[in-house]
DNA sequence: GTCTATATCCAGATAGAC
DNA sequence: GTCTATCTGGATATAGAC
């Protein structure tokens, strides 16, 4: 009996949201080159060849995977800049939300940690390099913005506010690493600790 | 003309040491499993058959080097236990320690990148994993008991001890990994905005 | 779409000359 | 101690059957 085209298309979305996941977990663990395509194989279920007849290399999943993680960052800190709330709630709101995430997400965390982990590696694909010097200053520069406007209202210490913004990424970097070793035996620290350094 | 025994000692322990610094930056630049032995023997302007006649492996200079890695720390960390000054003084002088470290020397930021690399990491070699279980958990220890006896003399916020332990490393570690992002580009940040999370 | 079998290539490690 | 040449194993990627 044969399928439909819808029923194609789904099964290959889930074919390729299976090895997305299971690549995510394993490039966040052990890196890229580390990580065998047996290995994704074996996480997925599937076998090593199937694994080809969706991505053409181990380098294109890992491109995938990198573009994946700063289309949501990026939407995040878009509707950060956007929401309509003062500057101080502006940062304590995305210190709880990045928290909550943090904790509760194993995905949330891995895609930090790859991020951080394929920025300062040079052994990785040109298409992920590419997505990382094209995106990786948009959080900083927002965040910095949003802290200069609450210098400016008076109700953010004043620093500067590029050093405090670099505080505000490297903190959520440092704590999704702690994330990654700990695994869900990790609890989030009260927002409130890293509001100090703000108001 | 043969060479005498203090000679060839100090012969083996350049090259020792030329082999460590160039692996130390290569790992943390692209992971152990990524780096090859003949980047190593590039790096260092050695042929490739006598980085072996120093060590056996790729994974015994890893390993090494993640051993030196918590020597170096282990032996910060005890001296700020011991040294004679008020909890709140330490922490101070540990950040500012910490960052003129990893303003200033670029191996100083690789040793901290690369233990938090390691520690996620499953594929790294046995020995390294038991340096790092063995080691991981005293830096926190100490950090803590420090923010504690603050706390009992009143000079230190009252945030929950473990997770402010927590902070002080994760911010460490995240702005360690921002330094191996930027290169000497990198200008740390005020110790004055970290600690107003503990002062 | 999916699997098994296999070709190819490349990195780790060794051998042996100097 | 140092180099060049080589062996070997294992991982990527392909081919072809079902």
């Amino acid at each position: 009996m044969p399928r439909n085209r819808e029923q194609n298309e789904l099964m290959r979305s889930q074919r390729t949201e299976q090895i997305l996941a299971a690549s995510l977990k394993l490039f966040a663990r052990r890196g890229l080159s580390a990580t065998k395509i047996s290995d994704i194989a074996a996480e997925t279920g599937m076998s090593q060849g199937l694994i080809y007849h969706y991505y053409s290399s181990k380098e294109e999943i890992y491109t995938e995977i990198i573009k994946d993680a700063f289309r949501r960052l990026n939407e995040a800190v878009t509707i950060l800049k956007n929401i309509q709330l003062p500057p101080e709630e502006k940062i304590k709101k995305a210190f709880e939300g990045l928290l909550i995430n943090l904790e509760k997400s194993d995905d949330s965390a891995r895609y930090h940690y790859l991020v951080a982990q394929a920025s300062v590696s040079d052994a990785i694909p040109e298409g992920a390099k590419k997505t990382i010097m094209e995106n990786r200053d948009y959080p900083y520069q927002i965040m910095e913005e949003i802290i200069r406007e609450g210098q400016e209202q008076g109700t953010i210490k004043k620093y500067d506010p590029n050093q405090m913004s670099v505080i505000f990424w490297t903190t959520i970097k440092g704590l999704a690493f702690h994330r990654a070793v700990l695994g869900n035996r990790f609890k989030a620290p009260s927002a409130d600790i890293l509001m100090e350094m703000f108001i």
